[in-house]
DNA sequence: CATAATCTTTACGTTGACGTCAATGTAAAG
DNA sequence: CTTTACATTGACGTCAACGTAAAGATTATG
């Protein structure tokens, strides 16, 4: 095992790359407090957590959440305090989060069985056109 | 069976009610091309088939896309052309969709495996607390 | 050293998805 | 027939999530 890995920090322009986001966007979602790179001088450092972070943050968006709730999905993923009750708090917290993403993984499955139908539908449609233009 | 089901008709209050959305967002789905219901005079009137397309845009919405990407999926559950270049097009269509939604699953499924491992964890954390208090 | 490439902040522009309000129409109830 | 309730079409407002352009600071390169 190499040492390199887990110190490693990016610029803005290698994360924005990688991920295929823009700076700008990078950016926008720090003011929002997603994202809280350290800075050498003025410019930005992404560290390997934050780089995590943006993963988090682009599944999120790519499941259709808001910055907003993205930025309470974050809040799970950060341990922070310490008092039993809180984290049974932060644990029904996670129980709901954990409902959500089921019932969408429900519409999902049922968005992909409806496709998966139509496809038999228009595959058969097809065939059939071909038997009788072969007549 | 009774008769009364295919031809039932609603109005926009019954249908945002049922579906808790406003008034507003239908006609502007109806803006926007999603939804054409008819007319009695100047009052809409939605068909079942407007019902069920609403369905399909809510869980559209649910899902994380926007209202054009829903425009394009609703295109694809309304049969219409019988050309079978064109059936062969629309059943490409189909099969990106799929891949698609399956993209968005395997996503949401990693972020079940990763709220549902955080539980655990959170659970053990509680009770070791809780053993520690007893003593 | 000059200049080009990157970084920064500030600020205004844009697009999507509606909310809200005004002015008006119409249909049922009392 | 008047009131009450819900319908319609504009038109403008709003909020989120960035895009874009301006102007300056810093670093890299010929």
């Amino acid at each position: 095992m190499e040492t390199i890995h887990k110190d490693r920090t990016y610029s803005i322009r290698q994360l924005s790359k990688e991920f295929d986001v823009t700076a700008r966007a990078l950016r926008f979602y720090e003011d929002k407090g997603l994202i809280s790179p350290e800075r050498k001088g003025q410019t930005r450092l992404y560290s390997a957590r934050d780089r995590a972070r943006l993963q988090l943050i682009l599944r999120g968006k790519r499941l259709g959440f808001s910055l907003i709730e993205i930025h309470e999905i974050l809040d799970l993923y950060t341990p922070k305090d310490h008092g039993t009750a809180q984290m049974r708090a932060t644990l029904a917290k996670y129980r709901g989060q954990i409902e959500t993403l089921k019932r969408q993984r429900e519409d999902i499955e049922a968005a992909i069985k409806d496709m998966a139908e139509g496809c038999v539908w228009l595959e058969d449609q097809i065939h059939q056109h071909e038997a009788e233009a072969s007549n």
